[in-house]
DNA sequence: ATCAATACTTGACGAAGTTAAATATTAAGC
DNA sequence: GCTTAATATTTAACTTCGTCAAGTATTGAT
């Protein structure tokens, strides 16, 4: 990233993170926020301001009693860069080009009718091509392309290990994505990207630990631990959706019983609305409006699942103590249906202090994943 | 701890804590593992030697085809210093003395009364007056003492904010200790003290991350993640005992439902097994002989119980992935009864690749809570 | 004895921080 | 307008802690 060495002063990163995340900083805000000295932060700015990716704003606020120079704050030079992010599901691609802010300034979806892997890498190059080549000017100041993906995936490789819903083995997505386009490529996780995006650009901002939970047809959790994104050893990790909250609970196709997902995924919860209604044919959208419009047997099925949610939640709070958590997800689009149930469930069950973790509810538009992708290409720029 | 400087170079706390956790290496070895130059090795080890800290063993086994000068491993002098240790419960003062690779070299228990903070103080300081002139001579070579309490504990400032079995509410735990002995004290919860010795002296050695679950009359559990010990944002973190796996199960004294630890702290297991064998005074150790002789009743009891740690545990496992698990606590004196439960409760509920995580399950010696507090006490040292 | 292989040490160098002093810019008081 | 106190930023000398490259040490094999 910078002309001299691979690896950047850390100090340079740092300064760098921190006017990203936490918005237009002094040097001596940041050198205070930073723990290094302002002699640091002027010399780790200085090649940041010459390749032009962050630059002085104007003397802004007065500080303090009403003398003293006043400050001029550092701040992100939003276009200077862009970035491409792709979600990439079994039956839909989605792609983002966000700025180095991580505001998305162009979205595509493009209906997939396969996951075959060459069949996906030929539409994600004329993606990839249309995004670039939407009005903005995109093509020339992008260098980096984010894919997210659900399942078992090696970011540091760049390899889709597994990839259930996509039923994808051992792909080498990168190295593909790389030729195919040109771009340098970062692989992620879709529930990792997700949660590094928030926890770079949004609720999570700031926060030393944090935890996401999306609600969809699966239930997936991310972590932020000590500042890092958790991995898991085994490359397990956030599976909050199988957690056992039930020991007389149905069957979960992963072979437990009463796991959150069996109880409160989106094809749970229909498959318990259609057998309360007897409506074999019920979808998830009617499901929901049944239950605003009274339904009772319905009701209680999005009830019980918002209680096993916030159950799960509490496990996370229980074990690993987040600063603040997120729940989110496609699933959440009925959330008037589930926010108090998964208050009470997490209310219940939380230990002592971590019932006073915030808990932030709320739906979450389908380019967010995508959005996530594209976060990690640019964490990816300023770790370089 | 080291003449000039009050922190020290991160190689030299690095080499220190490779030798201390991975026993004799020789420089190039060391080099190798910290991703530094043997150069660097070389300069951190001078210190370290120079103190009496380490000492270079003679050559030993010869490496490769044959050729080479042989290596001179370094490895920790034992006796260099000495190190107490004392655990505080309600009822009994534990403490020990540990040298410097966290052997235990002198135990003593004693019996408390009163768990008035007055009280537990003189009776504290008689234990490590006591201690310290035991046969060994320790006293000269002895600076520091580890201390460990359950409950809410800041180990920066060393107070015990609460503890509910003690009744203690915002006690200077450190700042009396150190008054009183005149060591440099370091108070810890004592879940965490014991993870973090089995971290660096036990089975964790070496694993990035790894959970550490205590069975008793709480059940409770410690997680080190990217090789540091987690401490959740609100003082809680690794509640094992208080998430719910059963939605019908027993209400817990936290007000929470078919919490683990209503099902599968002793507590919970005498009263299941008095109630199942009509017998009301009924003791743990009575229950554990009445299930060995095959009381399928009281049998029952315990295999619900370890299937529920069973279940906690695949919770850990699903949300952190940790490259591996240890179980242990006095509830574990019965472990005969346990272990196949907890297996099988695991395996059901563990996802995926998180199965694969290697469990251990085996009895603790009391003492073991002591010696964590002075583990944590070497652990200051070194970081010093 | 010589050589190849491996381990360790040394000293020059460089990266990246620090501190202390200089410089810049403002508001307020006179 | 001038001075002063307050705050922000920059500069330069210095410190720390690492690397690299070259040297020394010690061994088995030829």
């Amino acid at each position: 990233m910078y002309p001299k060495a691979d690896v950047v002063a850390p100090a340079v990163t740092a300064v760098f993170t921190a006017v990203l995340t936490e918005g237009p900083l002094s040097r001596v805000r940041l050198a205070r926020r930073l723990g290094l000295s302002s002699a640091a932060v002027t010399k780790a700015a200085r090649p940041l301001i010459e390749m032009g990716y962050l630059h002085e704003l104007a003397a802004t606020e007065r500080t303090g009693p009403g003398a003293g120079r006043p400050a001029s704050p550092l701040a992100v030079r939003a276009d200077r860069e862009f970035f491409v992010g792709v979600k990439i599901t079994a039956d839909e691609l989605i792609g983002v080009v966000c700025d180095l802010c991580a505001q998305v300034r162009t979205a595509i979806h493009r209906p997939l009718t396969d996951p075959d892997v060459e069949a996906v890498l030929t539409e994600l190059g004329h993606l990839v091509d249309e995004l670039l080549d939407s009005p903005g000017g995109y093509r020339a100041r992008t260098r980096r392309l984010g894919l997210a993906v659900s399942g078992d995936v090696d970011p540091t490789t760049g390899l889709v290990r597994y990839s259930p819903f996509l039923r994808w083995h051992n792909v080498p997505l990168r190295e593909r994505a790389e030729k195919l386009t040109g771009l340098t490529v970062t692989v992620e996780n879709d529930v990792k990207a997700l949660t590094t995006a928030e926890h770079w650009f949004g609720e999570g901002v700031g926060a030393e630990s944090f935890a996401l939970v999306t609600v969809g047809t699966g239930i997936g959790c991310g972590l932020v631990i000590g500042g890092r994104l958790v991995s898991g050893s085994h490359g397990v990790a956030g599976e909050i959706g199988h957690i056992g909250i039930d020991a007389n609970g149905p069957t979960c196709h992963c072979g437990g019983r009463g796991c959150v997902e069996a109880i409160a995924g989106t094809d749970a919860i229909v498959g318990q609305a259609r057998q309360r209604s007897g409506r074999p044919e019920l979808t998830f959208d009617e499901a929901v409006d049944l239950a605003r419009r009274g339904d009772e047997r319905v009701g209680a099925v999005f009830a019980r699942a918002g209680n096993a949610i916030g159950c799960g939640i509490a496990a996370v709070a229980n074990l690993v103590g987040p600063a603040r958590i997120v729940v989110s997800g496609e699933g959440l689009a009925a959330y008037d249906l589930f926010e108090t149930h998964i208050r009470a469930g997490f209310e219940r069950q939380a230990f002592g202090a971590a019932a006073e973790c915030p808990l932030s509810i709320r739906p979450l538009p389908f380019e967010e994943w995508a959005r996530g992708a594209a976060t990690v290409s640019i964490q990816a720029l300023v770790a370089s």
